[in-house]
Order: C-alpha cells, then sequence, then structure tokens
RNA sequence: GCCGGAAUGGCGGAAUGGUAGACGCAAUCGACUCAAAAUCGAUCGGAGGUGACUCCAUGAGAGUUCAAGUCUCUCUUCCGGCACCA
C-alpha cells in the first residue's frame, strides 16, 4: 500500500531524465524551415562563452525565455530558438593557460560538458543547429566577410592609440575599458601605439542613429547607443596664425559665441604643433609639456579635471570674425581624437574654457551673441557633424581567435587571402603564452602555408580578430549551419529573417548590439542580406543575485549551483522559480531566496497531487480567468503574475471537492512551458499518446467571463464603505440601485444630499455628497 | 554633471486612474506525531476598539480628478549608462 504511494509521488529524477531522453530520440524540437499553414518565429537568446560551468545567469538567461518560445509555438508558430557557442576569445584562452593546456582542445572539452548542463534545462533548444564560433567550419566565414568587407573599403589598416591591458597582453576597446581598467582583469589600462585593422562603423553613425526610431527596442537601449554614437552638429572655423599661410581649424557647436574668443588651444598630440616648433620661443616647455602627457595615462587624464597648458610663445591666431589676436596653446583637456583636435576657447560661454582661462590668466570677455549661421557664412566656415563613435579595431594580439585573411607581399602590400584558400586556418604550432606580441608571429607552419601559396618572401598577418566580428553574425548560421557554399542560402534567411525577439544582457548594449547591426547593415549594403536591421524586438534582462542581494562571487561565497539544486529540486522548479522572481524584461536585479525555490517545488507537488481528485465537478470561470492572463502575461514576459494566476487556479480546486479531467489536463497545458517534464508525464498519466509539448494552446470562453459575478466596492466620496456582488455584464442602474440598498450606505447617507453617483461596471461605485 | 530607470509589508513582488498589498517566502498559533520533518488549517502593513468597525498608510511635498501607488510639477535616495565630446 505505502509503496504504491510512493511510486505515484513526484519523482523528478527519474522524469526529467526519461523525459529529455524520450524527446530527444522523437525529435519533436527539431524545426524545420518551413511547415504549411504555420508562421515563423526567430527568437534569440545571446550564446554563451564555454566556460564549461553553468551558472545561474545562464539558466535566467536560457531557461525563462525557454517558457516563452515554447508557449509561442503550442500556439501554433513555427520557433526557432537555437542555441551555440562563443567559443573563441580570452576567457578560454585564460584557462588553458592556467591550466597548461592547449586551448582548442579545452575549450571543445568544456563545450562538452556544457551541452550537459543545458540539456538538463529540458529546454527547447535544436541542437542540430548548434553554432560553435571557432569551427573552421564557421570562421571561413567570417573570413568571407571581411574579405567582402575589404574589397569594399570597410576595412583598413591605421595606427592608433589603443588601450593595452599590461596583464592581459591584449588591446582593448572602449567599451572594455571601465574607469580606466580593464573589464576582465580590473588591471590599469595604458595607452599604446598600435597599428591595427579597422572597420568603418563611423560610416553607419548617422543610420545607426536613426534606424533605432523603427525598431521595438527599450527606449533606455536606444538612447544609450545614441549617446555612445554622440553624433553632433557644430562649425568647421579657420583661425589663421599671424603671419603663415596656414591655419587652425577648430570646430564648435556655438558658432555664435565667436565674438568672445580669447585663445585657441591644440591637443599636445595635434600635428600642428610640431610643425609650428620652429617658430615656437619656448620650445623646451613645449617639448615637456607633450612628454608630460605622453605618460599619463586614460586613468590619470579622466580623474584629474584640473586644467594643464602651455602657451605657444612666438605664434598667435587671429579670429576670422573681428581679426583680433588671440595666443595659441596646448592643453591635454582637448582630445585629439574629437572634432578638429583643437577649440577656440570662449570663457565666458563654456565651463571648461573658463577653468582653463581662469587657471592660465586668460582674459574673459564678455560680447554679445550673434547669429550662428551669419557667423559660419562670414567666416567661410563649414558646417560638419561629428561623432564621439570611433572606428572599430578589431585587431588583437592573441592565439585563440579567427585569423585576420591577410598576406603581405615582398614591398609589404596588404593582400586578402583569396577566397578558395579560406577557411585560414588557425596554425597548431604555436606557443600561446602572451608575452605583447602576437603569437601567431611564432608559427612556423603559417609562414610556411603562406610562402608555398603566395610566393617566396610573402608573410602572412598574424593578428587575429576581435571576438566580437565572431557574434556579430552568428544568429545567420543557425539558419544553416552546415552550408559549404554560403554562410546561410538565401531562401532560409527569407524564411527566418529578422529576428523577431532577441533576449538579452544589457551588458551588450553599446557592445555586441551595435557591432552587430553595423555588420548587418554592411552585409546588407552589399546586397548579402535583406535586412538591414537584423533584431526586431530586443528585450534586456537583469540579472540573479546570491542570496545575500550581493552579485554573485566566489570571493564572497555566495554562488547558487544550478546543478545542486536541479538535483535536489528538479529542472522544472527551478526555471518556474526563475521565472515566479518578477518580471522578466526589466533590468532590475533579483535575489535567489533558497526558501523562495521550495515554494515553487510544493505548488509543483501540489499539481501532481490533484491528479487524485479528477471526477465529476464544475466547469469553472476561474480556468478561463487563468487561460486569458496566462496567454497575456506570456506575451509581455511578465512569467511571474503568470505563475500566480495558475497557484489561484490551484489553491481554488484544492478547496473543491472535485475537479474535471478536461479542465486539469487544460491547466497542465498552461503549465508545459514552464515546468516542461512534470506536465509531460501526468499528461501521459492522463491517457495522453502524444507530447503535451505538440498539443494547441488552450483558448479561454469570453462568454464564461462575463457571465461571471464580480464583488466590486462601494464608496462614499472616495471612502470604501461597502460593497456589493453583482454580475459583470449588469446595467449601470441596476448596480447603482443595489449600492444604494445596502443598510451601511443608508445609515452614511442619512441626513446627505447626495449629489453625483459614478458607476464603473465590474470596479466601482462612488457616490459623491456633501 | 548629463542621459535612462526605479522607490509599495519583515522579504521577492501584485494592482486598464476605480476595493492597495494578488501570488510566494518568512513569522506566529493550531491539527497530525512519542517527537521532529513533511502535510493540512488559521493569523499575518500600523494604531485604536471585546466587537461590528474607525483612523493612518505606496520615498517627501504640492497639484489635477468624483476617485491617484498610477497623471503633472518640485525635491530626496538608490540602480544602470556616459562623462573635459568643444
Amino acid at each position: 500500500m505505502k509503496k504504491s504511494l510512493d511510486m505515484e509521488s513526484y519523482n523528478h529524477e527519474d522524469i526529467e531524465k526519461k523525459w529529455q531522453a524520450q524527446w530527444q530520440a522523437d525529435g519533436i524540437y527539431t524545426v524545420k524551415d518551413n511547415v504549411p499553414g504555420k508562421e515563423n518565429f526567430y527568437e534569440l537568446v545571446e550564446f554563451t562563452y564555454p566556460s564549461g560551468n553553468l551558472h545561474t545567469g545562464h539558466w535566467y538567461a536560457f531557461a525563462v525565455p525557454d517558457i516563452h518560445a515554447r508557449a509561442k509555438r503550442m500556439q501554433g508558430y513555427n520557433v526557432l530558438y537555437p542555441m551555440g557557442f562563443d567559443a573563441f576569445g580570452l576567457p578560454a584562452e585564460n584557462a588553458a593557460i592556467k591550466l597548461g593546456a592547449d586551448p582548442k582542445t579545452w575549450t571543445y572539452e568544456q563545450m562538452e560538458k556544457m551541452r550537459v548542463q543545458l540539456r538538463s534545462m529540458g529546454a527547447m533548444f535544436d541542437w542540430s543547429r548548434e553554432v560553435v564560433t571557432c569551427d573552421p567550419e564557421y570562421y571561413r566565414w567570417t573570413q568571407w566577410m571581411f574579405n567582402q568587407f575589404f574589397a569594399h573599403d570597410l576595412v583598413y589598416r591605421a595606427i592608433t592609440m589603443v588601450n593595452w591591458c599590461p596583464k592581459d597582453q591584449t588591446i582593448l576597446a572602449n567599451e572594455q575599458v571601465v574607469d580606466g581598467c580593464c573589464e576582465r582583469c580590473g588591471t590599469p589600462v595604458i595607452q599604446r601605439e598600435q597599428p591595427q585593422w579597422m572597420l568603418r562603423i563611423t560610416k553607419y553613425a548617422d543610420r545607426l542613429i536613426d534606424d533605432l526610431d523603427n525598431l521595438d527596442w527599450p527606449h533606455a537601449i536606444k538612447e544609450a547607443q545614441k549617446h555612445w554614437i554622440g553624433r553632433s552638429v557644430g562649425a568647421e572655423i579657420s583661425f589663421r596664425i599671424a603671419d603663415h599661410l596656414q591655419g587652425i581649424s577648430v570646430f564648435t557647436t556655438r558658432a555664435d559665441t565667436i565674438q568672445g574668443v580669447t585663445f585657441v588651444a591644440l591637443a599636445p598630440e595635434h600635428p600642428l604643433v610640431g610643425e609650428l616648433l620652429p617658430e615656437i620661443t619656448n620650445v623646451s616647455a613645449v617639448s615637456h609639456y607633450i612628454e608630460t602627457t605622453k605618460t599619463k595615462s586614460e586613468l590619470d587624464r579622466q580623474q584629474s579635471k584640473e586644467k594643464t597648458g602651455v602657451r605657444l610663445e612666438g605664434v598667435v591666431a587671429v579670429n576670422p570674425m573681428n581679426n583680433e589676436e588671440v595666443p595659441i596653446w596646448i592643453a591635454d583637456y582637448v582630445l585629439a581624437g574629437y572634432g578638429t583636435g583643437a577649440v577656440m576657447g570662449v570663457p565666458m560661454h563654456d565651463e571648461r574654457d573658463r577653468a582653463f582661462a581662469q587657471a592660465m590668466g586668460i582674459a574673459i570677455i564678455d560680447q554679445p551673441l550673434l547669429d550662428r549661421d551669419h557667423v559660419v557664412k562670414q567666416v567661410r566656415g563649414k558646417i560638419v557633424k561629428t561623432y564621439r563613435l570611433r572606428d572599430w579595431g578589431i585587431s588583437r594580439q592573441r592565439y585563440w581567435g579567427t585569423p585576420i585573411p591577410i598576406v603581405y607581399d615582398l614591398d609589404g602590400n596588404a593582400h586578402p587571402v583569396p577566397d578558395e584558400h579560406l577557411p585560414w586556418l588557425l596554425p597548431t604550432d604555436v606557443d600561446h603564452t602572451p608575452d605583447g606580441t602576437a603569437p601567431l608571429a611564432r608559427s612556423k607552419e603559417l609562414f610556411e602555408r603562406t610562402e608555398k601559396i603566395f610566393g617566396a618572401g610573402w608573410k602572412p598577418e598574424v593578428e587575429t580578430m576581435d571576438t566580437f566580428v565572431d557574434s556579430s553574425w552568428y544568429f545567420y548560421r543557425y539558419l544553416d549551419n552546415h552550408n559549404g557554399s554560403a554562410f546561410a542560402a538565401k531562401e532560409k534567411m527569407d524564411a527566418w529573417m529578422p529576428i523577431d525577439l532577441y533576449l538579452g544582457g544589457a551588458e551588450h548594449t553599446t557592445m555586441h548590439l551595435l557591432y552587430s547591426r553595423f555588420w548587418n547593415k554592411a552585409l546588407f549594403d552589399l546586397g548579402l542580406v535583406k535586412e538591414s536591421e537584423p533584431y526586431k524586438q530586443r528585450v534586456n534582462r537583469g540579472l540573479i543575485l546570491g542570496p545575500d542581494g550581493n552579485k554573485m562571487s566566489k570571493s564572497k561565497g555566495n554562488v547558487v549551483n544550478p546543478d545542486e539544486i536541479v538535483g535536489r529540486l528538479g529542472a522544472d522548479t527551478v526555471r518556474m522559480y526563475l521565472a515566479f522572481m518578477g518580471p522578466y524584461g526589466t533590468t532590475a536585479n533579483y535575489p535567489w531566496d533558497p526558501n523562495g525555490v521550495v515554494g515553487v517545488r510544493r505548488f509543483l507537488e501540489r499539481v501532481w497531487k490533484l491528479k487524485q481528485k479528477i471526477g465529476k465537478g464544475a466547469i469553472t470561470a476561474q480556468l478561463h480567468k487563468t487561460i486569458k492572463k496566462v496567454t497575456e502575461d506570456i506575451a509581455e514576459y511578465k512569467f511571474n503574475t503568470a505563475v500566480a494566476s495558475m497557484m489561484t487556479l490551484v489553491n481554488e480546486w484544492e478547496r473543491a471537492p472535485a475537479i474535471l479531467e478536461g479542465e486539469y489536463k487544460t491547466l497542465l497545458q498552461l503549465l508545459a512551458p514552464f515546468a516542461p517534464h512534470i506536465t509531460e508525464a501526468l499528461w501521459q498519466l492522463c491517457g495522453e499518446t502524444t507530447s503535451v509539448h505538440c498539443s494547441p494552446w488552450p483558448l479561454y470562453n469570453a462568454a464564461l467571463l462575463v457571465n461571471e459575478d464580480r464583488t466590486i466596492g462601494v464608496q462614499i466620496n472616495g471612502k470604501l464603505r461597502g460593497e456589493v456582488t453583482v454580475a459583470v455584464s449588469a446595467p449601470t442602474e441596476e448596480i447603482q440601485k443595489a449600492a444604494l440598498a445596502l443598510p451601511r450606505i443608508k445609515e452614511f447617507l442619512d441626513g446627505k444630499t447626495v449629489k453625483n453617483v459614478i458607476v464603473v461596471p465590474g470596479r466601482i461605485v462612488n457616490i459623491v455628497c456633501e
């Protein structure tokens, strides 16, 4: 007797193991490109680094959106919800170095571990479409696209000042520098001169701003991207240098203040400084200042807002508006990379100019403002747009990345590696320990390969690409991951693009999300893809914090290990608890509550036991309310309230003497996207022979909701004084009559004049009196 | 400093301008048990009252409205992003 009861209790371990295997055997999550009568829906989540350790954040990122994808599937869409690995890059490489292992071997081992962990989520990933960016089959097309861009002048070589992390021995993008320190290791970043391959993202600056308007994206991301690109419209005005033919071109958005100019300031790095050196009478002071600036790190320059500078003695500039002579200074508050690297100093109207003038004892004069357009015309300036955004430097002096497919001839000219030689393989005969030089420069095989194909004396490029390149187009490869003749077939892209919904972390706002939009626009301009924007809708999620409310970290000892909880309580419980914590799609962070997760487990056990109550019951309006609520909430990523409404239904059913089998099965369907395993098991126990996940989404009966009685509040002058229960569809006169007939209300109104009665059916009655 | 959010019980959170605190957690009491766990039942914003009830309450202050957590203005605090961008 006892034994059979045990066998009927909820055993998550057996159930999850059994159904994960069964689904795989049945191939129910294999996605076809076209299914007659079904609309395609492409739901994308940011793929992951194969760190080999799946943490709670991964569950939140992948298992909760899986709820949405599953519901969409049951609602009749042909849903693609793929997964892959962003497998090149520093984390993998550093781990490999630490363990003295080969990055490739290490990476593939971690991926295998992670596949097992990812499968434990019970998500509907179609693994046959998996994409791995370090696979030559993948990076062949990364290189091919690079070649396309090279051929169309979107790629160039430039000597740039780069952010250099001395610890990681690598170049960092501005986006990867946080407070002047390396985003990954926290080491202060220094400036270093470095030739590198650049992508002309600035050419797309206007479109990257303007095309945001048509996207269904959160306002905050749009604003952040606009600000990051930093378009500003102003004028370039030339100040003549006295006794010189040459002038200093300044950029200003305040041409109207030109009468108030009392100096001109150049960035210390400005090329004109060198040219003027012969005229300057205080060369040593100027040189000294330039040298000092060079030794200052970006961090120093950012932290110190004190204005410093040196006047260039012996030269003066002439204000083109009024021909007055003003001194020329160099100052490190003027940025070489923005505008023209030179400003006209107007202390009266610009805070920074005033601080500088005060520090240096420069005059501050108050002159009337002029008409902007008039000034620009008068001084023959030109209206220009300038951007904060810089071109994208993609070179990395690292081993574990996509090799840049460039070779150099005997004169040092760069040539792309012809497409027929792609993939241009990453050599394996290399000691990849970082020492500030490119590991590929040490590959005998790469140099021999280059000479063999291109001729004696030809040399290979030894840099690899930033991994943001790899992730700029991965969503196309899911559509056709084994295509050997194109990155993806046109008809497959037609079937799926653009991506209907892209869910991911807020940290990618100005990095991945901007880079991949640029990459897609470049492909679009080359006629390679049909959509100029890849992601129709974007939803950013927040973080899962440790139980103490802090970000999970090993040092704080607050890391929640999902494998342990899945083992103890089951994947269904973990998925559902993460969904229940709060609304998805806000960047709010939620602390993991070890007790809270138990509450969800209790709910699933109640659902399990509820099966015993199946018998003769009445059709309940509550079920139809729940169908409506769950359907609407999933569509808005409010999984927490969807779960709450199912809990309310179960609470009600537990109080009922019996429930109908059909209604119970409807609940299983509503619950299926959240808890795919237990619902499948119960569905089969109810005698079904096909998967609950292949069943159609329940529809609610609106008539049942309209006929329902509802208790509404009765207020007097806005204060609640009673309540009446009336049908939702009752006419207002009837509701008013019922409200005024309440004994308590009568008592309150005794001796008072009713001035107005407001009746909102289904909501409220408010009696206004004196 | 600028831009974008947010602020509701002990906690996570819920509320098309319409009964504030759904749902869950924790807590307290009770049932079951030799006992504990589990489970089930009850209570659960504050103050007052035996009680039916009354008053107060959604960061602070004003305003609009029959009615404000929700709309408007001012302020405070917190979170995220950017920051000498001319």
